[in-house]
DNA sequence: CTCTTACGCTACGAGCCGTAGCGTAACTCC
DNA sequence: GGAGTTACGCTACGGCTCGTAGCGTAAGAG
């Protein structure tokens, strides 16, 4: 989890679990404070108590090391279960959007992902650490409402994925437009009208 | 358009137009080689064959800078009249992914937004900017089509604005999503696929 | 007790930032 | 055509961050 290329050599010193959270925490803290482009490395070492030497050790970078403090914040995001697709869409929503109002996700997720148009190798590493934790939720929750009838089952499974991708896309991108673009609340009338219009959207063209 | 506090007097030697363009032009010159992280002012002026002061003088900073830089691009956006919404949306979005394909603009883009979190003045000349130019494109494509009457009138003008934001966040979220955060291809089938949705959904839910 | 690795600390050259100061160029008004 | 005003190019600067090297020490494995 917390850096590059591990060594994982059994023998010697092994490397200080606590040292990891308490950068992590620190890079979170900084990010709140200083925001993404006035957060310096040397900073993050001082809050951490650690020295700057040991940051580069374990991470190549500030893209990289801001991608793992942030993808600690994405574990709380949950699925819940009401019986009812729409209000289980509705909640999640709701619980990405208060996600994105903190500062730290807030200056941290837009920089990273432009700073991955140049980086393939960031660019899988956000997609590891941040999209398929979020894109789980919507497989999940894809499965329960076509057992429960609620949505119609691909024929093919090739098509299932797309249409997979497609929703998370729809979901994802229009909150994080909403909220850090048009820089709107992304309130429970908002949250209501989306899931509405999503909810049309799906019923309605079954398959493509 | 070009910078901030423009004096305007009439006064004195007037600023060169040729060199806005210049400076501009260098930017996108600089964002495609070397990306959002590694532009630096120096360098564009270098480009520009322009003074460094010269930049500060019109620009306050880098972010600006790169906001009027990149807006220029979203001037090739146009709105086709094929009679058919669906297939205007479909286009747009089509044109919207191809701006995306850009090297320009896939790094800058982001990386505003990313600034724009910690900084009000930032974010109102991104909307004036960039998010206006594209909300045009919505707006005037629901004019059409509840004129042919593909769409409903909202019985309330009071329930068109919100409307009009929540199409536009659907549009471009989840294209910018899809290009720049799954980064997977926007192609003809994706982009008929998501129309199809939108399209479903806006003629299910009326008001809301 | 030895071997191996992690850690803290210091120091360093390099690069960029944003500004000050000066002399010159371009344009307006009288 | 001269005086006033503003833009421009150039140079130089202190301050900050970067990422690395080198060294002595600490903490586990065998």
């Amino acid at each position: 989890m917390p850096n590059e290329s591990t060594p994982s050599g059994r023998t010697g010193r092994p490397r200080s679990a606590a040292a990891d959270a308490a950068i992590l925490a620190a890079t979170r803290d900084a990010l709140v404070e200083l925001g993404w482009s006035k957060l310096t490395m040397g900073d993050v070492s001082a809050r951490a108590g650690v020295a700057k030497t040991t940051l580069y050790r374990r991470w190549a970078g500030k893209n990289e090391l801001v991608v793992d403090a942030v993808a600690e914040l994405f574990d709380s995001l949950e699925l819940p279960d009401r019986g009812c697709l729409e209000a289980d869409v509705e909640d999640v929503v709701l619980q990405f959007a208060a996600l994105l109002r903190r500062p730290e996700a807030r200056t941290a997720l837009m920089a990273v992902v432009a700073e991955s148009t140049r980086d393939p190798a960031l660019r899988d590493r956000i997609r590891s650490a941040i999209v398929d934790r979020q894109k789980r939720l919507v497989v999940l929750g894809r499965q329960r409402a076509q057992a429960r009838g609620e949505l119609p089952r691909e024929p093919d499974d090739a098509l299932a994925e797309p249409t997979t991708d497609l929703i998370f896309d729809v979901i994802a991108g229009t909150v994080v437009h909403r909220a850090l673009v048009s820089s709107e609340p992304v309130d429970d009338l908002w949250a209501a009208s989306f899931t509405a219009l999503l909810m049309h959207g799906l019923r309605g063209s079954a398959g493509a």
